[in-house]
DNA sequence: TTCATTGCAAAGCGTTTGCAGTCAC
DNA sequence: GTGACTGCAAACGCTTTGCAATGAA
């Protein structure tokens, strides 16, 4: 599946979103939507909303927070809480499944999959009776010094 | 161990860690680390500040602000940024290193343990030749309605 | 037509900062 | 004595809000 057609299946996740929950599908909530599946690794609101911006699009900061938080609860997108202050987000579809390690003295951050998370989840929506919609990992560490 | 072993434990870890560090035991340190262990469960900044002043301790939010981030380099201390819009906080000695699931219907928050999370930091410490210090995982779901 | 959504600017609010005064060492 | 720490209030900065205008359905 090259690039294109990933942006179209993306655009159709939002569509089916936006239907089922009568909202309405607005050209800014889509140009937002494209860009951000245009960055590679974290962003925060004002550099997306600069990226919009210089591309000739106008639409207020407003509308990207509003629009952020649609994708959020339709899966596209992530918010991470890292050590930064403000959160930051990435694109989550089509990407594979991720944690996160933060070097805590250098604010690096690297990324790493380990299947027994899952494991982990499926206990724990066993024991306690839940769905889990999501989960967040991350490690807080230095490098060795060898 | 009881209560009040337990608090001198505590205190003697801030100590060594103000010792080691070069920095002063000042009196509202101690008052500060004292009210978070009475405290169970979570916490924000301006109900421990609350909780601080009925006890007819006067001092400033900016004082505990500082501490809590002594609190925190020191292991004392953990910060959560669960889905709400500000941290809270959480003592974190002497208790069960645990993990947290909220609900992101009621927001209502649970705890609980399972050792793979430290087989997976093992694993991650050697592929990446790191010292994790610390961690955090969040998992995020709905109860199921049976 | 209708009302969800947008855009702008103002307001909000938890946190940080500046600086004078204090006190741990 | 001295400089780290405190307290106060002002400043900060990200996010939210209010409200009139717009445009999707």
């Amino acid at each position: 599946m090259d690039s294109i057609d990933k942006k179209a299946a993306i655009k159709n996740v939002l569509i089916r979103y936006l239907d089922e929950h009568r909202h309405r599908k607005t050209p800014e909530r889509f140009v937002i939507l494209d860009k951000i599946y245009d960055i590679e690794g974290h962003f925060d609101i004002e550099y997306l909303y600069t990226k919009i911006r210089e591309d000739g699009h106008t639409l207020s900061r407003a509308t990207i927070y509003n629009s952020i938080e649609v994708f959020i609860n339709c899966g596209l997108v992530q918010k991470h809480q890292f050590n930064t202050k403000q959160p930051l987000y990435e694109k989550s579809y089509f990407g594979k499944q991720h944690d996160h390690i933060i070097f805590t003295d250098t604010g690096e951050i690297k990324e790493f999959c380990d299947p027994r998370i899952q494991q982990i989840k499926n206990t724990v929506e066993d024991i306690f009776d839940i769905k889990i919609e999501n989960h967040s990992l991350y490690f807080y560490g230095v490098k060795k010094n060898t």
